[in-house]
DNA sequence: GGTTGTCCATACGGTTGCGTATGGTCTATC
DNA sequence: GATAGACCATACGCAACCGTATGGACAACC
């Protein structure tokens, strides 16, 4: 074994490890320092303090839970329909949370709910999603937009939270709920 | 100020509440015993110790979260269609969480994610709940009772977590959606 | 091959929380 | 009004964690 090397990034990866197998309350220094078989010296060194790591992990996730995932849809094109289903597809995959499968969304979550960045963060990722399924059920023809949109996101994040995602019959669930939600 | 003289149900009451504010995170021995006004030795006399006064938490919202809101649904009758949407005003009411609110719900969820009796209980109410609501909507001639009454869950869950309970719109959104799972 | 800067280990003081031990106070009961 | 039991305060040891201070190891560079 030769010594450990390791980049702000590193500190950040095992950070979302942390998150997603302990919730918010496992962002902890010297946790973290032994995950990566390092002391929480190199910590200090790479971050002023625990605080600056959370902000780093928050505005890391931001771009990776909106941006990347809209750009890669829109990328590929196809009409709205497809789009959404396609949405679906990559929301029920862990490709929108490479570090720790999709429990990485749920203790984001949570974690907003006591600390005023997380809570900021997670509103501008909400608004973003609302807005882009709101404005992908529209153009498939859906009526209320608006109101579709949240709800189809608040079924989604509420099977989130039973953990469905780990069920068979997830996707269908929410298939079927897109399909109530745009016209047959 | 006469001196306190408190009962093991002031302690669970009192750590509902830090429970509905800080989340469970906040079940501290110390904490509870401030918001009391007493100091800890109260609190040992009373419970062998933390895990001891969890379990009592659960035990006592595995009650009230279950068996006296179906009882109250049930005990003022009606039709199917009507009783679901009188589950849905107590819902929306805080009457199932009388200790801090709709909160609560979502504290217990996340609690139930690292704390394995948490997870049991959270399943029992679940379950206990899925099978009531998917009862209802198929009395209600509803199609797919319980996939329909799984997604109704997941909605309303999912509502609570963005904290949508505090939003005006919340109660139409949730009828908007029972609407949509019921025969028109 | 000495120097400089990067990265990490170790040791320290301070805080917070758990659970225990011990003693105090109030009440009921006789 | 003395005694027993219920209820609480205080003080202690222990562990986890934060942030800092200081020094060591290693590579790059001249």
């Amino acid at each position: 074994m030769k010594p450990q090397r390791l980049s702000p990034q590193d500190w950040i990866q095992a950070s979302f490890r942390a998150l997603a197998l302990g919730g918010a309350q496992a962002l902890r220094v010297e946790r973290i320092a032994r995950d990566l078989k390092v002391s929480k010296g190199s910590f200090y060194w790479h971050f002023s303090d625990l605080p600056a790591l959370k902000i780093a992990m928050l505005d890391h996730w931001f771009g990776q839970a909106t941006v990347q995932v809209i750009a890669q849809i829109e990328g590929a094109g196809g009409p709205a329909r497809e789009r959404l289903y396609r949405l679906l597809e990559i929301a029920t995959s862990d490709l929108a949370a490479p570090y720790g499968g999709l429990s990485t969304e749920v203790a984001i979550r949570e974690w907003s709910r006591f600390e005023p960045y997380a809570a900021k963060i997670l509103a501008q990722v909400d608004a973003a999603r609302l807005g882009y399924i709101a404005a992908l059920i529209e153009e498939a023809g859906g009526q209320n937009a608006n109101k579709s949109a949240r709800l189809f996101i608040y079924a989604y994040d509420g099977a989130l939270l039973h953990g469905a995602d780990q069920h068979a019959g997830f996707a269908d669930d929410m298939s079927a709920l897109l399909d109530l939600l745009l016209p047959n």
